[in-house]
DNA sequence: TATAATTCTCTTTTT
DNA sequence: GAGAATTATA
């Protein structure tokens, strides 16, 4: 027993008393309100050690979830440094993955089979898109995106598909009603989940079989939770599920630092943590282990302009340090220019590559950096925004093997089908799907007989048929179980998709084939790590589930000599000696559109993130033009920017802010003229920002919203329009949004 | 039916 | 300024 006194010691050693308190509380409900910085994956991963060393729960009773890959590996390895192999047993991965792995259980309950498809955004889209057309819906008057947000929302909020039909209010929410019905019925049909579906699903299982919310429940003890600000309803219930019984319920996170908002997320669920659960005992971590005070100062200063947070003031010991830079740049180019030649000095001065991040609202603006980078021969890594799942080749090497494990995924097949061309144009192959649609076979079914579907040609029904030889040989090997990368040669060879590819002898075609190389390099990696784990049970099913929860953000690497680029959403969790903030200006960062929703408040959690991720050293910067679309634009400083003290930055006086900066500077720029040959977005005889065009009572239209009418106009260029579609007022920065006159 | 040309539309953040 | 989606043409 000496040896778990011991073994004890050392793993609390080195905490802080509330950390400390973190870690060995007993039972029952534990809230940790942990700030940026603050050590809160110690905290989790030591907890995980400490109830394993005491006892309180064997490996495989402990459940603990984050929301990334990226950040269930980062507490896999540090809790494996703590407790070894023993990590093996537990359940450590991402609410998808947790989800994904009971309904491969249990999901025939439901009427799934144990191989169901799992729908990313794109998918879920084109899906919808079809049950629009289905519908005989205009796809412009409701886009398959907006439909699908709604969609999305409801889901995240448990509400079914009746239940949102009986809350209709507007002619979109009845549409949206029909549209969810079918795409309900679509994706069970086609044996398929979307993103949403997976927590949605986990749920109804849990709550409709006792015996399985029992067994998951009687085996769950502990119940850890990482970044819980970010959870929304569905997320909340399925963890309320598997906790309530044994109440051993432990959620870390900062209301601070909620900015999923927009998918769903639940503030409330952190806020109201100690009315949900009364006993719950609160733990506060507020000593930040990372940054100097100036910057936790401008943090703290930035967030106090939000209401409703959990008070709370981060503190260091690391001392005072520099002043954060503030920079003022012509364009998006000099901005980039700017932040190349300061890396270019910091690394002359000896600073690592890997100490450096540049941090952008959107992706888009990562383009000209990286384009600046490169001419300065500095190397660089960006991440997320690359998409190499989404590239079509990958789409449809996936498509193909989804075909082979799923025959129902109408999606898939659809996708394959004449991928390479062979033939089968979009009539025959609506030809079968209707077939299959009214004989309610499968899709492989229907096209395996193609001479029994009614109105196809001759030539259709060859090309179907030769199609489905290849693809049932296929199949037969697939059921084989072969090593995956051995199989996804073979079914890009087969298929002739490979030839079609080599046949165009395009530096394009090249590069595809490079991506496809590269995903078989992901399946000789998977074959590789099941022979390696013999407990694990290797399938194509499973691959290309961990496929299709892989996001981008996962391979990002710190070892490596290069700078990192990311947008702030992707920052967090992360932290930087040396951060870039670049785009700080007023409808990119706070974003216009976040502006439109009213999403002000998390917009500047979002700047809170991006501001506490700096160790040492922070530059937010912002251009006084920028092209947006292709046109040339102009904004004001972000009033993020305005809210740090003057006393925290090396700025010497305040900027000109709000509308007459942005006129003087939009007249001073026009009357400049010569610089760069561009055209401002107006006529140059109208020197007046486009907001003072705009009038009381005007009659003007909006994309998104439809037509309204201008009821009012505020400092800053904004317009007040009230939209008749659906009734609602809204302010927009009238230069920013794309708002036209009647 | 396939390809080429052209016309739109979009861009917030992501499991 | 880039994609996708649609339309025209072979």
């Amino acid at each position: 027993m000496a040896d778990t006194a011991t073994e004890l010691e050392t793993l609390l050693s080195g905490l802080n008393d509330p950390q400390r308190e973190a870690v060995t509380y007993g039972e029952g409900p534990l809230l940790i309100l942990a700030g940026a910085g603050s050590g809160k994956t110690r905290v989790l991963t030591h907890r995980i050690a400490y109830l394993v060393a005491t006892d309180a729960a064997k490996p495989n009773e402990i459940l603990a979830i984050t929301f990334t890959n990226k950040a269930a590996g980062e507490m896999r390895d540090r809790a494996e440094l703590l407790v070894g192999r023993r990590v093996r047993a537990m359940w450590v991965m991402t609410f998808h993955a947790a989800c994904a792995r009971m309904l491969r259980a249990h999901a025939d309950k439901l009427g799934y089979t144990r191989r169901f498809t799992i729908y990313d955004q794109a998918d879920a889209r084109r899906l919808i898109k079809r049950c629009l057309d289905e519908l005989g819906i205009d796809p412009k008057r409701f886009t398959p995106a907006s439909i699908h947000n709604q969609i999305s929302d409801a889901k995240n909020k448990l509400r079914d598909a009746d239940a949102y039909a009986q809350m209709v209010g507007s002619f979109f929410e009845q549409t949206v009603a029909d549209v969810y019905r079918a795409y309900e019925r679509e994706l069970h049909r086609m044996n398929a989940m979307d993103f949403d579906d997976l927590l949605v699903r986990a749920v109804n299982v849990l709550e409709l079989f006792q015996e399985v919310r029992d067994q998951y429940a009687g085996t769950f003890r502990h119940v850890l939770v990482d970044e819980y600000q970010d959870t929304n309803h569905a997320q909340y219930r399925w963890l309320q599920l598997l906790a309530e019984e044994r109440r051993n319920l432990m959620v870390v996170g900062d209301d601070a630092q909620s900015i999923y908002g927009f998918r769903g997320a639940d503030i409330r669920n952190i806020l109201e943590f100690e009315d949900t659960f009364p006993d719950a005992h609160v733990v506060k971590l507020e000593q930040n282990y990372r940054s100097t005070q100036t910057i936790l100062d401008a943090a703290n200063a930035v967030i106090r302009n939000n209401r409703g947070q959990k008070p709370k003031s981060l503190w260091t010991e690391l001392g005072q340090g520099d002043p954060i830079k503030i920079r003022e740049l012509e364009d998006e180019h000099a901005e980039a220019r700017f932040v190349t030649g300061e890396v270019q000095r910091l690394l002359d001065e000896g600073v690592s590559r890997a100490e450096v991040a540049v941090f952008y609202r959107t992706n888009a603006q990562s383009r000209v950096l990286q384009d600046t980078l490169v001419r300065g021969d500095i190397p660089y890594q960006v991440i997320g925004g690359t998409k190499f799942y989404e590239r079509a080749e990958i789409k449809d090497a996936i498509a193909y093997l989804i075909t082979l494990v799923n025959p129902q995924d109408a999606g898939a097949f659809t996708r394959i089908v004449n991928a390479p061309r062979r033939g089968i144009g979009s009539t025959s192959m609506s030809r079968v799907l209707a077939f299959s649609n009214t004989t309610g076979t499968s899709i492989w079914d229907a096209a395996s007989e193609p001479e029994q579907v009614p109105g196809l040609g001759g030539p259709a029904v060859k090309a179907f048929k030769r199609f489905m030889a290849t693809m049932h040989v296929l199949r037969e090997r697939a059921t084989s179980n072969p090593p995956i990368a051995e199989l996804l040669k073979e079914v890009l060879q087969e298929t002739g998709y490979l030839e079609a590819l080599e046949a165009e002898r395009t530096i394009e075609a090249q590069g595809r084939l490079e991506n496809l190389e590269e995903l078989v390099n992901v399946a000789a990696e998977y074959d590789a790590a099941a022979e390696t784990d013999p407990a694990r049970e290797p399938s194509l099913a499973e691959f290309l589930e961990q496929i299709a929860l892989i996001s981008d953000a996962d391979d990002r690497s710190d070892d490596e000599g290069l700078v990192t680029l990311m947008t702030l959403h992707n920052a967090k969790g992360l932290e930087y000696p040396i951060v870039f903030m670049i785009g700080c200006e007023e409808g990119v960062f706070p974003h216009s559109r976040a502006l439109d929703e009213g999403g002000l408040e998390e917009e500047r959690r979002l700047c809170y993130v991006g501001i506490t991720r700096a160790q040492r050293d922070l530059y937010l910067t912002y251009a006084r033009t920028r092209n947006v679309f292709g046109a040339r634009s102009f904004g004001a400083p972000s009033r993020f920017i305005g809210e740090i003290p003057d006393g925290l930055t090396d700025r010497e006086q305040q900027q000109p802010r709000g509308l007459a900066g942005v006129r003087a500077r939009a007249t001073s720029w026009v009357s400049a003229g010569s610089s760069g040959g561009s055209v401002p977005a107006w006529d140059a005889d109208a020197p007046t920002p486009a907001a003072a065009a705009f009038r009381m009572g005007e009659d003007v239209t909006h994309p998104k919203f439809g037509e309204g009418v201008v009821t009012g106009l505020e400092p800053g260029g904004i317009v007040v329009i009230h939209f008749s579609r659906d009734g609602s007022e809204r302010k927009m920065v009238a230069d920013l949004a794309p708002i036209s006159k009647r």
